[in-house]
DNA sequence: CCACCTCCCGCAACCGGCTCCGCTGATCGT
DNA sequence: ACGATCAGCGGAGCCGGTTGCGGGAGGTGG
């Protein structure tokens, strides 16, 4: 068994309090003298609080948990690295449940976080009001992150301009003379993927061109691949292609290359999210950049004026999108 | 305030004691009239117990924690996903913490979970025998996961054989009639990278080739590149590459592609690790596969034993590599 | 010499659940 | 009819901390 702190106290010859008062600089003085003793004892104990205890006396865990898709997909990882440093240097643990856009699997997550009493919920939502009813019945401090369900108004979101960077990416394509676009989009339930086809559509439209439907499939890898597949066998002209995440956009690329199409040469491709791997894929893939740094600062900042200064006005952030030009889209080329 | 167990056994005219028995089946039995009036409480008064309070009181908070260097890499991305799964489906909740390779921040965080109590750890260390201090004084179940520090057998270990993974690897290039061979390896601390060293040396050495020394970056994708370009910049000649690391093949195959350099035609490159980034590279990586399923599931299920069974014995399981053949080699073209 | 103040410190009541143990009333056997 | 047995339930201690409150020791001023 560990040491606690009535054995600590035993061997500084004081009381169980006075060990409190020492460790948290109490809301007691305590004499030099104590003071150096219940320190020497904790030393030479290697006594360590034990932080559940703590946490059921202070209802307070420091500790907040995240839900989101996946660990694949590059763009949630570099997010989930960016909330995890943020949360480490404020002193907080941060617990991880994925999703895989399955909303039995993010209800269950959510009550074991919320039984678990974390301090916070950053929450990428597959979408739908049940489970922001769960979090309204637990009044706890939320940030909904990366995208804002429908209904979600009265919940802190820090979220990129999802319909400005569609309209972004497609007017590029627009740029380059491209007129046969597809757009490989995601899970249609999502809030934020209706947002990012609206911006397809409001580029194509003051262009003067015809939209296609965009097509509804994963965010992966795998999901821009096989969509590009489909679409070559059906033989849809294609010049340029906006898909809503990088990884759709890396999968993409392996599609096209095994048809033998160039890029960006036969088909344009601007992808979403700008992360390292969309840097790395070949050619470089040009894409609307979210700034991941920015939003786990801004949604950490958010979560912990909640938590730690009782703010309960919720926050609205709207992050600005910005093309990050690779070599995907023909900027390079003479095109 | 949340709903307690108190008010709870209030509602239902029965006493705290019972709403604990109907709720664990508890060590007493209750009549079917108590139990329905119990059930008919919690449920219009929505209750949940409190998870902090019940792990105090059990000495068992159904967590576990898991140290790995970052969310970038693809590799331990793929890994945290399986990890997280298995923990899922056992009911157990999973914080992550990485490291980015420094020492202080693994021993932060290692100190962190042994206070909040996790029931066990999942441990991709650093590597360094004071992190191991601190866990053996904690006496808590420990799986070290995918490198085995020196000094750890005391601990259980779930690791590829590395030393024959990367002998694997090399062999195939030198199968290819590659000579010119060059090692992108790890940080060298690290048991597992020595390892993998010991193996590209025993390879080469089988063949009767001098081995260049292996030159040690990170894992990252940028590792990769910048490894790659020092290396056209110096003249060193080069017909194939083993790198340590899928995330450092893409790096390398970016670093040629900019040079010039045709894979596999000019430069054959071999990778580790057998990720699905990897497989989505350009051209597709080939790789020895770690089968992060099995890693996982035996990680968690070792842990599990010593956890709930109260096993002691360390156990040491080793996982057999296997070549996954892409385009990067030159199998698939005349070579 | 007494009243009073300061400085330290210990006692004990929590936080919310789990579970040992003892008590009650009913059932059963003979 | 009477003791033994047993199902069903509640009281209370405990897990390991935090913190309000009161009290003792020592010093100061009147």
């Amino acid at each position: 068994m560990a040491v606690t702190r009535a054995e600590v106290a035993r061997a500084a010859g004081v009381s169980p309090a006075l060990v409190s008062y020492v460790l948290n600089d109490g809301p007691r003085p305590v004499s030099a003298d104590a003071r150096a003793r219940v320190l020497r004892a904790i030393e030479t104990l290697g006594y360590r609080p034990n932080r559940v205890a703590r946490a059921l006396r202070q209802s307070r865990t420091n500790s907040i948990a995240m839900l989101m898709p996946d660990h694949q997909n590059p763009h949630f990882a570099e997010l989930a690295q960016a909330v995890e440093d943020e949360a480490f240097a404020a002193d907080y643990v941060l617990m991880i449940g994925t999703t895989a856009n399955d909303p039995e699997r993010e209800r269950s997550y959510l009550r074991s976080f919320l039984d678990r009493q974390v301090d916070g919920l950053l929450l990428i939502s597959v979408g739908g009001r049940p489970d922001l009813d769960l979090i309204t019945g637990a009044s706890i401090p939320v940030v909904l992150l990366d995208r804002a369900p429908a209904g979600s108004d009265g919940f802190s979101t820090v979220v990129i301009d999802n319909a400005r960077a569609a309209e972004l990416a497609v007017q590029h394509l627009l740029g380059h003379g491209r007129r046969s676009l597809v757009c490989l989009s995601g899970p249609p339930h999502i809030e934020a993927v209706r947002q990012r086809e609206q911006g397809w559509r409001r580029a194509l439209s003051a262009a003067g061109c015809a939209a296609s439907p965009p097509r509804n499939v994963t965010f992966s890898r795998d999901g821009g691949y096989r969509a590009v597949q489909e679409l070559l066998a059906e033989g849809v002209p294609v010049d340029g292609i906006f898909t809503t995440s990088d990884a759709q956009g890396i999968g993409a690329l392996r599609a096209l290359a095994e048809a033998g199409r160039r890029v960006p040469e036969d088909v344009a491709v601007v992808s979403f999210d700008g992360t390292e791997a969309g840097r790395y894929a070949q050619p470089v893939l040009t894409s609307v950049a979210q700034d991941v740094g920015t939003l786990a600062r801004t949604a950490i900042a958010t979560l912990r004026a909640q938590i730690e200064a009782g703010q309960t006005a919720p926050v609205h952030e709207v992050l600005v999108p910005a093309l990050r030009i690779g070599a995907s889209c023909g900027c390079h080329a003479g095109s």
